[in-house]
DNA sequence: ACTTTACTTAGACATTTGTCTAATTAACGA
DNA sequence: TCGTTAATTAGACAAATGTCTAAGTAAAGT
């Protein structure tokens, strides 16, 4: 739940995910977007994977990422309780 | 929607939003469930506010803090454009 | 009036965070 | 086998964050 937070609180991150929304991507692919350096994409990458809101798999030299929107249930469910 | 992420982003703040589900309460009230110190539990509420995931009135000596659930509307919003 | 109670503001400080450049690893192509 | 492309790891650094103590404000009690 930390994690899954943690890794929302980044406004770089939350567009890296709606990227994603779009289907998978590899991490070249997903720096493209942003001015930032690839060193710095591949950090954000890597909270998302920790918070488990994206998977990894290696095809040759790309690394593609995947939407794993199964954690959001997580959250809305965290939401719920809130809805009376 | 960067203050909300952000204040979400602390279990601390986390648990003071649950604390409120059961109704309104003094900043003084909601101190007492943690062990931190009066300020550090100010400026958490303070943080909440600018999410305005609360709202507070002034009441005699006392500050009261108020949940407000609306804001959760945005973020499951936000939220339902991945529930494809 | 003075003291106490409730809370916030101000300022300090260690930790965490987001970014960068440089170096490293791994796969591909000629 | 060598150079190129794709990505990560390592390390540095400024900025943001969470905490504290001390000081300030305001309402209530005596």
């Amino acid at each position: 739940m930390n994690a899954l937070f943690k890794a929302l609180n980044d406004p770089t991150r939350r567009a890296i995910l709606e990227r994603l929304r779009n289907g998978p991507a590899s991490a070249g692919a997903i720096a493209e977007q942003f001015h930032f350096s690839a060193p710095t994409i591949s950090h954000h990458l890597d909270l998302l994977r920790q918070a488990d809101l994206v998977t990894s798999q290696k095809q040759g030299q790309f690394v593609v990422y995947t939407l794993n929107m199964t954690v959001f249930d997580e959250l809305l469910g965290w939401l719920y309780q809130f809805k009376s």
